[in-house]
DNA sequence: ATGGTTGAAAGTCAA
């Protein structure tokens, strides 16, 4: 079976869900997962995903900030919602897909809205900063004892971080802007690789093309300028990186009516 | 060096 799993920042989900309705009925992946829903979890659109076959959810927000949630037409056998940096944050969920799942069954998707981080790059002076790192390493410490690494699994989401130079539009401009300065993004990249994650993206599309996945709103024009980067990822644990088929940056979804800054980022995996 | 836009919410904070 083939299994397509979608990461997409969709910067509220009730102002937006005509889109992601769109785009489920358009591109049909198996499993959907939102970050910044910002939408307490009785007023989530639950039925509106129902609707059009996408009755598995499991979701975790709050008013106004963050929020996460997995959509999907497979059934899970299990889910968690982490709570991180000891904060109600609503920043991951994670589920198991269940026994109905066919040869997905048994994967676990874990779905991350890593803190932005603010405006300077330094934890001394900026306490927003301080919890982006301090979340990183809870991410790294959870990998080393938490996950089950027998487990195939997928962790995805906005993870607010640009790792590599052609992930921005102009690494030497960006090396002191938050998402892209040298200690998050070894810290990413070190957890990534220590933890044995694949770059979904970066293993079919290596540098040093130009990839990006998120679009300032404050840009005149973002698709003259082009001055993306590249914040959302999905990354394979070691026994799905075979099976990776394609990977998609679809970013026609910027140019939409009232768009998300972010656009999604789809992956199919061949089981 | 600064400002530019958007969303949730009802003045501002976060991104």
């Amino acid at each position: 079976m083939q299994l397509k799993v979608t990461s997409w920042n969709i910067n509220s989900v009730r102002l937006r869900i005509g889109l992601v309705c769109d785009f489920l009925t358009t591109h049909a992946p198996d499993i959907l997962c939102l970050q910044e829903t910002k939408t307490p979890d009785e007023q989530f659109p639950a039925k509106a995903f129902q609707q059009i076959g996408y009755g598995h959810l499991r979701f975790i927000g709050q008013k106004g900030y963050n929020g996460v949630a997995i959509v999907s037409k497979l059934p899970f056998s299990d889910h968690e919602a982490m709570t991180m940096c000891g904060r109600p944050d609503a920043r991951h969920m994670s589920a198991v897909l269940g026994p109905g799942a066919g040869a997905a069954s048994g994967i676990a998707i874990h779905n991350f809205y890593v803190p932005a981080g603010g405006d300077i790059p330094d934890p001394e002076l900026n306490p927003k900063f301080a919890h982006k790192l301090a979340f990183l390493d809870e991410l790294g410490v959870w990998g080393m004892t938490k996950r089950p690494s027998d487990r195939p699994a997928i962790l995805l989401g906005d993870l607010n971080i640009a790792p590599y130079e052609h992930d921005v539009w102009s690494h030497k401009q960006l090396l002191d802007v938050v998402s892209h300065t040298p200690v998050e993004t070894t810290a990413l990249e070190a957890l990534r690789a220590d933890l044995g994650w694949t770059d979904a993206a970066r293993s079919l599309r290596p540098e040093p093309e130009k990839l990006y996945s998120w679009w300032s709103y404050r840009a005149a024009d973002w698709q003259a300028s082009d001055r993306g980067r590249r914040l959302d990822h999905i990354w394979l644990s070691e026994g799905l990186k075979p099976t990776l088929q394609d990977l998609t940056f679809l970013r026609e979804a910027r140019g939409w009516q009232r768009p998300s800054d972010h656009v999604p980022v789809t992956v199919t995996l061949s089981l």
